[in-house]
DNA sequence: TTCAGATTTAATGTCAGACAATTAGATGTC
DNA sequence: GACATCTAATTGTCTGACATTAAATCTGAA
């Protein structure tokens, strides 16, 4: 089971050296020849195996470790290590990929907003039979927090995104919160562009007061009519901001 | 704007100086403090600005261009640049991570199986309303491709997939195609572990055919129907391979 | 004048060798 | 047996060099 040892690369190729030797490790690990926990050989056999300097080989490494896909430890029996993807780091990218993909491709508001209903809507009528006191209670809890007075446009919409990622989580499927903590998240930013007067924000409190308590009535088709009305209310909303924007300039 | 020259790290951390100048250079450009197709400074600059060798410096690009934040490009006037993370490349990371998760969590066919159909039905609306004579045709042909006799489960498999994702773009909603190519695909693999008799096929192809008609007709309700059902055979046919298995072991 | 080709130049890509820092395990001492 | 020390293996970092690439510039002839 020594087959990163007997991978080789094309030195004659215009391609970097170092993608290829990621590449080629990736590949090993995707299919499974690489298992987790498994150790790779140090970056000097690497080295010497792939014909190339360590400096080479360590370049190839850092790109795995930059996808969680090996982690290294120094020291005596240190090394590389094949890396257990874990829920929370496959979140964390899935986000920070998300949040860069709409901010770079100008998607519009709508469309993203679009999105995130959507798919949110789906997991709504799980969540509504499958949904904990706890879940309750943070959804609530946030609630509150989004009407006290004082409160910031950014703690708002943070408050926000809260509340929707505990209404995913309590579908109970990790698959899911993983899928979509990126679609609710990668929000944020958007939603941060826009400023919500005190009666824009009493609107979305009573809309996420409706989908509670649908929620805690175990009633997913209250639940869905609730996600499609605050979904139309947030974009109404925004659309008004963005016509008062483009007005202004 | 020349912010990543005033940018600073920890020499006494006990952090790798290439991750930490990684996330220094990552923040800077979700912040938006590096826009895209800005050139960074050279690696000899770059050095210099953090105190650091080249190599190291090269080790932090190398992590962001695995992410896809930035490309190189030699010459004269090469040099790093902010990559405009496109839909394609989103999607490939978004892919590699979904399989990834599942293959090494042992995440169960039912909660991968449950979280796909319960996303799906969420668009499933959406596409009724919006699907395209194209996304119908491409529809069809997997269909009738699935239909063809000698062909692999794999190949069954791969047509499959192509299915549903033809589906979920027919909502005509880049950011929705993106979001769900990661919950289609990631499937691939844990259902080739299944094997489908014929009379599997030909239920499965009926369904499929429900499906699409119910698009066609652009019937939403039929559409979500169509695949909760299809989501009960494919959860039903898992759970006797499944059985079988663990009985002859 | 203009265009083809050679030259320059500024970058990244790669290499070799060295030393520092870290850590597990072996060794030795009380 | 417990504790301190030493050893060895490995990653982290640095220095300096050369190779390769590709745009910009220069040169000379049609």
């Amino acid at each position: 089971m020594v087959n990163v040892r007997q991978m080789k690369i094309d030195h004659d190729s215009t391609a970097d050296l170092s993608a290829q030797i990621a590449s080629a490790i990736r590949e090993a690990i995707i299919e499974g020849r690489l298992i987790v926990d498994e150790r790779l050989p140090s970056e000097a056999e690497l080295a010497e195996n792939f014909e190339v300097s360590r400096p080479t080989v360590r370049e190839a490494l850092k790109r795995l470790a930059a996808q969680s896909l090996i982690r290294t430890q120094r020291g005596a029996t240190g090394g590389a290590f094949v890396n257990r993807l874990s829920y929370e780091a496959a979140q964390t990218q899935q986000i920070t990929t998300s949040t860069l993909l709409l901010s770079m491709n100008a998607v519009s508001f709508e469309t993203a907003c679009e999105a995130r209903f959507t798919m949110e809507r789906g997991c709504a009528r799980l969540s509504a039979s499958r949904r904990t006191p706890d879940h309750l209670a943070s959804m609530r809890a946030e609630i509150h927090r989004q009407g006290q007075p004082g409160l910031t446009d950014e703690a708002f919409c943070a408050s926000d995104v809260s509340f929707h990622r505990a209404l995913v989580d309590g579908a109970h499927n990790p698959v899911i919160s993983y899928q979509l903590a990126g679609a609710v998240e990668a929000m944020q930013p958007l939603m941060n562009m826009i400023t919500f007067t005190a009666r824009d924000r009493a609107r979305i409190i009573t809309l996420h007061e409706t989908i509670a308590d649908a929620l805690e009535a175990q009633d997913g088709d209250a639940t869905v009519a609730g996600l499609s009305a605050l979904e139309a209310e947030t974009q109404s909303l925004a659309a008004d901001v963005f016509a008062a924007k483009a007005a202004r300039s």
